[in-house]
DNA sequence: TATAATTCTTAAAATTATCTTAAATTTTTA
DNA sequence: TAAAAATTTAAGATAATTTTAAGAATTATA
């Protein structure tokens, strides 16, 4: 899961992305609207977490951009109580949120999850293919009795995959979901990545590979 | 969406029903596995909801025919907690899920809504001609069970032939949309490729040839 | 029918993409 | 803070694709 923090208070935006992280959220920060708005756009997000109190573009803002250009990811706005009422109230997106600073640790993680749960539903717990089966809460890939824990960047490429399956992935498009679109890994570090994946797939058992297609991507077939 | 239910307890399909219509859904409901396999052939639904302990014909022999006459339609199975482990599992049609009862509505509308989602996504872009058939998203040609994964070169040759049936396709047309218009790519290397291309439709067993029309160019025949 | 032109086929050469390690670095955990 | 785990970098090895080249086969035409 992947979310976007937009937030110019940087005590406050650290001890978030911190918490995050360790919640194995993919995170990526920015400081100030501007850069919520052109991270938001690339619509790769799960969620965005907004401040509304921010200098230039505020929170209210670039939600309206970001729903002008039909992007439907669910924002979560963070605002101090007094500025609460007359703003955010009203707004009808539906996949919105709020939360007044400041705010518990726990409430902030159970709006992130009762959110994600409602956009997608898709916390499905397994995801299988042929005889491979992807759990996604404890991030380990089964194969009848066998099984690997898969880390994390092995994990968000296997679901890809998954979630796609028999069709080919460009390079581009995991490095883009997987290390976020202004990543500058290169191709080289995805090739290691499946030669990971394919050895695990191989010492669980599975009959599924991940065959490429030469000067296009890969793609999973049983 | 059209939803055909195949459930033998009556109190339970009724419930279903009356759930799926009123979440929008055209719902067709049978009692029994002969009258299940019967209305899926016909192949007009988008999903199939089958319990599994049906007496006589039970859900997995349902499936199992349904697909062995190549339809696709995504199932959801019905189970008792029990019976799950053994049967269900190791299926490996990919577009099919299963839920244990007793279920929550809620669960089973997401689930539903998940599979015809994730159906839609499935939708294979394949262009065919005669016997043959390619699958843009893995590069590969068919004829009936047998396929090869073609290259980039001759994938796009293969799809330029598929997309203009019976026309003859000239060599400075397939090299200025296969090489680039600026590329002095000489006829020989479209002549080399052609040859690659018929030795790789004898293999799969195809009927279908690619003539060559002297002077002009070339042209597929089935 | 002979000749010229075109096309076919194959093998080898050239090129390029990908694979696989291991080591280096970074991050996480105890 | 040290140890372990995960990620990235680097580089040579391997393998697939593409191109070149040359002789054989086919077709058209004089």
């Amino acid at each position: 899961m992947r979310i976007l923090l937009v937030e110019d208070e940087k005590n406050l935006s650290q001890a978030i992305e911190y918490i995050l992280k360790k919640n194995k959220y993919i995170v990526d920060t920015v400081f100030n609207g501007e850069d919520g708005l052109d991270y938001a756009l690339s619509n790769i997000y799960d969620l965005i977490i907004l401040d509304i109190m921010m200098p230039k573009l505020d929170g209210i803002q670039v939600l309206k951009s970001i729903r002008q250009e039909k992007i439907s990811t669910p924002v979560l706005f963070l605002t101090a109580k007094s500025t609460l009422e007359d703003k955010v109230i009203g707004l009808d997106t539906g996949a919105d949120d709020y939360l007044t600073k400041p705010f518990e640790i726990d409430e902030l993680l159970a709006r992130i999850r009762a959110m994600l749960r409602r956009k997608g539903e898709l916390l499905e717990d397994n995801i299988t293919f042929k005889d491979i089966k992807l759990n996604n809460s404890n991030y380990t890939l089964y194969c009848d009795k066998n099984s690997v824990q898969l880390p994390l960047k092995e994990f968000n490429i296997m679901k890809i995959f998954i979630n796609n399956p028999q069709n080919v992935i460009t390079k581009e498009y995991l490095i883009e979901k997987v290390w976020g679109f202004d990543s500058d890994t290169d191709y080289n570090n995805v090739e290691v990545y499946i030669s990971f994946l394919r050895k695990k797939l191989l010492t669980i058992g599975s009959k599924v590979e991940i065959k490429t297609a030469r000067g296009v991507g890969y793609y999973m077939e049983g």
